[in-house]
DNA sequence: GCAACATGTATTTTCGAAAATTTGCATTTT
DNA sequence: AAAATGCAAATTTTCGAAAATACATGTTGC
């Protein structure tokens, strides 16, 4: 990594995406300054970069705002999820060839072993397992030959790991659904090429995620509908989406 | 528009669109400066933008520079706009009432009075034939109801705008299809709720187009495929996709 | 007491120059 | 002659301060 502005861009990226910088929170350029030790204009640029792909704000004059989180955004971010990664899972079956599959076995297995491993709230271990999850959905849609559905399946991506963060930040996992044998079976399905059930499979999956957040969602929250506090710290500020 | 940077942003936009700014070209931050006529930071700030859209790239510490077109990109994008735009035409139908009904009336009525008039290569009178082109396109999709969904059809469409307008600036339209013909008649299926048809009729539009712009490239071009040169002007600069 | 207004402060936005890096070109070396 | 090296110019990137704007607070007028 070269230059501050890209460092900006990924420290920033990361701290909106895991709650370090909570949805709605006003980003003071001043205090992002000292924060992250650098001047204005690479944090800027990234802020830039940041409010084209959704995870910023800005409001002309008067700075840039994390994005925030409500569950009407968050439906709709899935169900277009749904939609392209069917297509591209499709595609995948259709093109994919032998490092593809190899792919999939291989980060599914190490999906599985940091499932295994992972305890309780170690923050660590949980974006150990972000990440493997991550590569995992990816590995699945990555032979469907369309960069553009790739980069567009990246961002969706990105977006619903927002909602799903701060439940596995939570320390009780409570592990209602077995989330490992889901992916098995997704993966299970897309090594035989049974498109039908593959695709079923991983809506399925992606609509029971959503539909466990959205309960999480109203248990720990008192307000009215559609708008999503910060489950830790103290800081009591209601955020909702524009 | 209040600040430097939105102006940077929209006019950076509109040239990269219009091909002021020619596919590839380097973009210098002195030349941008005098010419835009404004400092670094608000260019700067505007260019990461349009970089996370797409319609520029940045080259670490060797500035910024005009994202490039090729025949694969095109087919890429078109694709994907297919798959997004049936499903939220598909939705619009579900849901859309009389507003959304007037909105496709009024919106092909301006473009059908713009398709006569337009006559030669009127700059100004092209333009004002994209923008409505444009206002009835998105008119058609407006009621899917998913912001996340009409804000995606909007880049796709801008995307695929850079690879229509070389074509329209050419002298020549060369109408061998009636392009206002089959707007009419997407509108009409989508009036009548005809939603296979309607759907069908769309789909066929945009691969027409597709077909239409790979087949002019191929005779505007003589070097091999997938690169795509600008047509106006002397300058002969060669651009390549990443 | 309350609303409109003015004033000072905090914050964002923008500029112009300094620092860091690349690029082009001439020179040397093999 | 070709490749490597070193230097100067051009360019991007970054900073720190100035300008512009918003925000909070207190004041005046009614």
């Amino acid at each position: 990594m070269t230059t501050l502005t890209e460092k900006a861009y990924e420290a920033l990226r990361q701290d909106i995406v895991r709650g370090t910088l909570k949805p709605g929170q006003q980003l003071r350029m001043a205090e992002l300054s000292a924060q992250y030790q650098m001047g204005f204009s690479p944090l800027r640029e990234a802020l830039s970069r940041l409010q084209a792909e959704g995870l910023t704000v800005l409001a002309p004059l008067r700075g840039f705002t994390v994005a925030t989180l409500s569950i009407s955004e968050m439906w709709d971010t899935v169900n277009l999820r749904i939609l392209i990664e069917s297509e591209a899972l499709k595609l995948s079956m259709q093109h994919g060839g032998d490092d593809w599959e190899a792919g999939i076995v291989s980060t599914l297995h190490a999906l599985t072993l940091q499932y295994e491993r992972h305890s309780g709230a170690d923050k660590l271990a949980i974006w150990e397992l972000e990440s493997r999850h991550h590569a995992f959905h990816m590995a699945l849609v990555s032979a469907c030959g369309s960069p553009r559905m790739l980069n567009l399946i990246e961002r969706l991506y990105v977006d619903t790991e927002r909602y799903r963060i701060p439940i596995l930040l939570q320390s009780v996992p409570h592990r209602v659904r077995n989330i490992q044998k889901e992916h098995t079976e997704i993966a299970d399905a897309v090594l035989a090429r049974k498109s039908e059930l593959a695709i079923q499979k991983l809506v399925a999956h992606y609509q029971l995620t959503a539909c466990s957040i959205e309960k999480w969602t109203q248990a720990n929250t008192n307000n009215s509908d559609g708008k999503i506090e910060q489950p830790s710290g103290g800081t009591r500020e209601v955020k909702t989406l524009a």
